[in-house]
DNA sequence: TCTAATTCAGACCAATTGGTCTGAATAAAC
DNA sequence: GTTTATTCAGACCAATTGGTCTGAATTAGA
């Protein structure tokens, strides 16, 4: 996990006095250390908030879950909000990229397929940024909206011209483009925001491979084909 | 709104002293009187809840919310915690009715476009409800998991019967039930979870009664076709 | 060795907030 | 008129918690 935005820089130099000045080796090792340990806070960070929220997740609790004290957390963020929003600006990044992928010289067919099995491999491996992503956007996304307004509007607004194209060309059956993009969105993550609930119902979750395999079969075998029984 | 579980009941008699007997009309007015004082609470508590979740939001902003003072409000309930899982117990009846119109003497092409249309309607009348419902399973469903565990369990199983039942019957292409579900769940109740973001993008919401057409009929074509093009 | 960065424990503060208590006003039912 | 249920404002309490401050220990780099 990198940070992408940080306000409160450790290891400022004080420039009073004579200074020092550190080696690029040792500045690279100090980075280097700073930033695994930043990660190690935004991971518990966001573990902590996807499960309880922003408000029902405690500092004490995020700190020594990241197995630092609280001081030292406040060393490296300066405030629980700027620690949730670099949390968010992180996933951010990281849910906008897979969509990116769609381009018009490809099968359509081919380009949904992966689309699906990327999607699920990220509500598999990263459920609690999808979980955090819900709730955030669920809440009116009060902290990411200005951040997500805007990008994920062009880069939709641009995939939604591909796949037309794509209908245009008889490749894909005539659908409005911003529902199958919601429906997509809606069937993978649905399997990492929901996971309790699919543990009750069907007795696993995508940890388990077969279950996995299964899942990313039907999800494939629904979009491209439906649920019409075919002669 | 009608309350389903009461810790603290108002309207307790005192039986020391000689007590009056109240007239049957009389309970009557009162009780519907309790009632819907109840039912602007947990309206106003469900909205509330919903929007800040159960951590974030406050006694007090959910008594103003509902036009009552916090000491009316705690002689309705006697703490948050049955507050937030009286609106929980509600919502939940709410959300499980729709799926048990499912039976084997249907035609399953008219019945599951009928569920995506009732669950779609329950996405545009009840944002609230599913955003909450959301939020609860995403973190774990502490306090919704054990009643909702077997229910929704045994009720799924004898909608997967059906289903098996169809696809063996040749009227259903060979799915597996529990992904079908899934997918219905998460392509309807995503217009009302992920509100603010299908705005972001599409610049509408189900309230618009054009998109709320377009959205029908593109999950009915989508799960019923998918998007395979037809020669 | 000297300096600066990092780390910690723990005391502490102030704001929020769930919840109680008081005491009084009002409305409803008889 | 009398009783009982309902309602309110507001004081109040105790717990939680975000955040600060201190002072000292440790580590890394020069």
């Amino acid at each position: 996990m990198s940070a992408i935005r940080r306000s409160k820089e450790p290891a400022k130099a004080s420039n009073r006095k004579r200074q020092r000045v550190p080696t690029a080796a040792a500045l690279n090792r100090r980075m280097r250390h700073t930033e695994r340990k930043r990660s190690a806070i935004l991971e518990a960070a966001l573990a902590t908030f996807s499960q309880y929220g922003l408000h029902g997740a405690s500092i004490d609790q995020i700190a020594s879950r990241a197995d630092v004290s609280k001081t030292n957390l406040f060393y490296y963020f300066s405030n629980k909000e700027e620690l949730y929003t670099s949390v968010l600006s992180y996933l951010l990044d990281l849910w906008l990229q897979p969509l990116m992928a769609f381009t018009e010289d490809q099968d359509p067919i081919d380009a949904i397929r992966d689309y699906i099995r990327v999607k699920l491999e990220f509500s598999r491996d990263h459920p609690a940024e999808s979980r955090l992503f819900c709730m955030e956007v669920m809440q009116g996304a009060p902290l990411l909206l200005n951040q997500l307004k805007q990008p994920l509007h062009d880069l939709v607004e641009n995939k939604v011209t591909v796949i037309r194209a794509w209908i245009d060309q008889g490749k894909l059956a005539p659908i409005e483009p911003y529902h199958l993009i919601f429906s997509l969105w809606a069937t993978t993550q649905h399997y990492a925001d929901f996971r309790v609930q699919v543990e009750a119902v069907a007795g696993k979750t995508l940890d388990d491979p077969d279950f996995y395999q299964e899942t990313l079969t039907s999800l494939e075998k629904l979009v491209l084909d439906g649920v019409r029984p075919r002669n």
